[in-house]
RNA sequence: CGGGGAGUAGCGCAGUCUGGUAGCGCAUCUGGUUUGGGACCAGAGGGUCGCAGGUUCGAAUCCUGUUUCCCCGACCA
């Protein structure tokens, strides 16, 4: 493609409303442009980079015998109301009427379109397996879009949906796409760990996220320093390094009401008592009406305890308790409702609701708790003798230095940007839509199901995140809109643009994509840009050179300069792509 | 949804406090000089100042309403 009748409009400066460096620099390049919030418009070579990867999922899926398709982006309202979806999903799906005052919504995830088609066709175990994958533009309502692509409303997907005859079968399928995901995202060359997630409310039981590793990302990782072990922090488990439990040969003292004036938060009464966090304990109160009793529509409250130093984990909450969604917090009238005093004075110590207790908490004795009554709190609080807990179990933050739990290593912090999920369903949407196939004793069984999805345009960003600097992006070679960046620096010199011409049809003769700058600006503009644009190689052909016979190539990760004779060329250039 | 900020030319911004009929840089167009890291000179085009109403002789500026966008938060005990 020659720059002069390409559409390639790069800009000094990036909009105001672009925070972090990929999705500025994907705005400067010309990438993309914004339409409306967390709506973009591809440009060109934007929309390159989006098929190159695409082609990559395309490649390695078809390679594990997934089939492509592509499915409707407006769905009817009785296909959500199937799952009970329709309502669940809540103001995240996008929902409209037609002319006739029926109702529809966009396609937020396709489980229900998927089992809809398949159960109409497949009838019979000889038929299992099949996995059907389509990529296609997803709508969801964010709540609040940011950072362009990387939480856009309307974005590029790839799902994938599986359908097996039994478990075992859908384990296998799920292992292979999991390797399927490896390899495309290693063919990518980026940073990127595999890890432990919660199932979200797509549900399912086995699931594992792709996340690129960027500062940028919205997802915090926990990565072991000595084994494979990485978890989102949402499930991670929670292991103290340290033996925090000096004090379980402590003897039982009495318990004791003691005045904590105006000592309402953790630090004011570390403060005030002159006992570390980590040995106080905090009662924080949230509500549910799932867990306790299904019929039961009121909002039931419920106490946790945790250590001082620690940090609620809202998942392993709603995990421990069976819930759909985290639980919600008290208002402060609400627990002062429930217990009796205003928060920073409440604690479990007669308190008439559930409590359930962070395993943290278990190894400590004698500690401090509110008393439920504003301005004062109970020394030498036990548990079992002064209250009982209704569950023990894992339910705070799991941390930097926290250990790790397949090994004596301790687990690192990383920011991550989840661009992969893959996800055991079972049979949750197949019983819910009815459908069914006939097993080889003629009996109708539910399809056992998985879902995969990768975020296409979120991945495209997500390489740049990763990998760019001050003066630009630095394209992955596989996604790279083109390989090669040719600058000609004097495109009106007839002689010179002959040699570029005759570069350009080489190397497209052998399937290296190039761009020719051949537009009437000064050197430095065409540098300038040919950084920011980023592609692998950059190529410069100008009058010094060929008057010394020598042609300039730069690597544009490196910023390695190498100057060849012509008739070396396209073998240098080919080096230096497969370094790039 | 809660809090904060902002809507002025394609992009980035000033002007608003103190009302007088809109400006700067980049980009665009014309001419000229330049030409290996975002050139220079001269000239030109482009904005109903988010929208509606009000105050005033006069409103980007003051008042009221409305709308859109951006950022932060939704874990305090």
């Amino acid at each position: 493609m020659k720059w002069s009748k390409s559409y390639i409009y790069t800009l000094k400066e990036a909009p105001a409303d672009a925070e972090i460096p990929s999705h500025k620099l994907l705005i400067r390049g010309g990438f993309m442009k914004k339409l409306a919030p967390g709506i973009f418009t591809y440009g060109n070579i934007g929309l390159r980079a989006i098929r190159k990867f695409e082609n990559i999922i395309r490649d390695e899926l078809n390679k594990r015998s997934a089939i492509e398709v592509l499915m409707p982006m407006v769905h009817p309202r009785e296909l959500w109301e199937e799952t009970g979806r329709w309502s669940q999903m809540g103001e995240g799906l996008l929902k409209f009427q037609n002319r006739n005052s029926q109702w529809f919504c966009l396609g937020a995830t396709h489980e229900e379109a998927i089992t809809d088609y398949v159960r109409n066709d497949v009838k019979s175990y000889r038929d299992l397996p099949k996995n059907i994958y389509q990529i296609q533009t997803k709508y969801r309502d964010e709540i609040r879009p940011r950072f362009g692509l990387m939480r856009g409303r309307e974005f590029i997907m790839k799902d994938a949906y599986s359908f097996d005859a039994d478990q075992a079968g859908a384990l296998k399928t799920y292992d292979q796409m999991y390797d399927g995901y490896k390899a495309i995202f290693d063919r990518l060359g980026l940073n990127y760990r595999i890890v432990q997630a919660d199932a979200g409310n797509i549900g399912g039981s086995q699931t594992h996220e792709f996340q690129l590793l960027a500062e940028a990302g919205e997802d915090s990782l926990l990565v072991s320093d000595t084994t494979d072990f990485a978890a989102n922090i949402e499930v991670c488990p929670a292991i103290d390094a340290e033996n925090h439990a000096a004090s379980v040969q402590e003897p039982l003292k009495p318990l004791e009401k003691f005045a904590t004036p105006n000592q309402r938060t953790i630090a004011e009464l570390e403060k005030f008592t002159n006992v570390a966090a980590i040995d106080l304990v905090k009662t924080l109160f949230f509500s549910a009406n799932e867990g306790f009793d299904p019929k039961n529509k009121d909002l039931m409250p419920f106490a946790v305890l945790l250590r001082g130093s620690d940090e609620l984990n809202p998942i392993k909450v709603k995990n421990m308790l069976g819930m759909s969604n985290p639980p919600q917090m008290l208002t402060d009238d609400e627990v002062a409702q429930v217990a009796g005093a205003n928060p920073g004075s409440c604690g479990p110590v007669d308190l008439e609701i559930p409590i359930y207790m962070d395993n943290g908490v278990v190894t400590l004795k004698n500690y401090i708790v509110g008393a439920n009554e504003d301005g004062f709190h109970f020394m030498n609080v036990n548990h079992v003798r002064d209250f009982k807990a209704t569950k023990v179990g894992d339910l705070r933050m799991a941390k930097a230095g926290d250990k790790c739990p397949l090994s004596n290593g301790r687990l690192k912090a990383f920011r991550g940007i989840e661009v992969g999920h893959v996800f055991y369903l079972g049979s949750k949407y197949s019983k819910m839509m009815n459908a069914q196939f006939l097993d080889a004793q003629g009996k109708a069984q539910p399809f056992e199901m998985g879902c995969y999805g990768i975020g296409v345009t979120r991945t495209v960003q997500a390489a740049i995140e990763q990998s760019h600097d001050a003066d630009g992006i630095i394209w992955p070679k596989a996604i790279a809109p083109y390989l090669v960046h040719m600058c000609v620096l004097d495109p009106k010199d007839q002689s010179l643009m002959a040699v570029a011409e005759k570069f350009y049809d080489e190397l497209s003769s052998q399937g290296i994509d190039v761009l020719m700058d051949d537009r009437d600006e000064r050197p430095g503009v065409k540098f300038k840009d040919a950084d920011l644009l980023g592609m692998p190689v950059r190529v410069v052909i100008g009058k010094r050179g060929l008057d010394s016979n020598e042609i300039e190539i730069v690597q544009r990760k490196t910023k390695a300069v190498t100057k060849i004779h012509p008739e070396r060329f396209i073998g240098t250039v080919k080096e230096i792509l497969a370094l790039s």
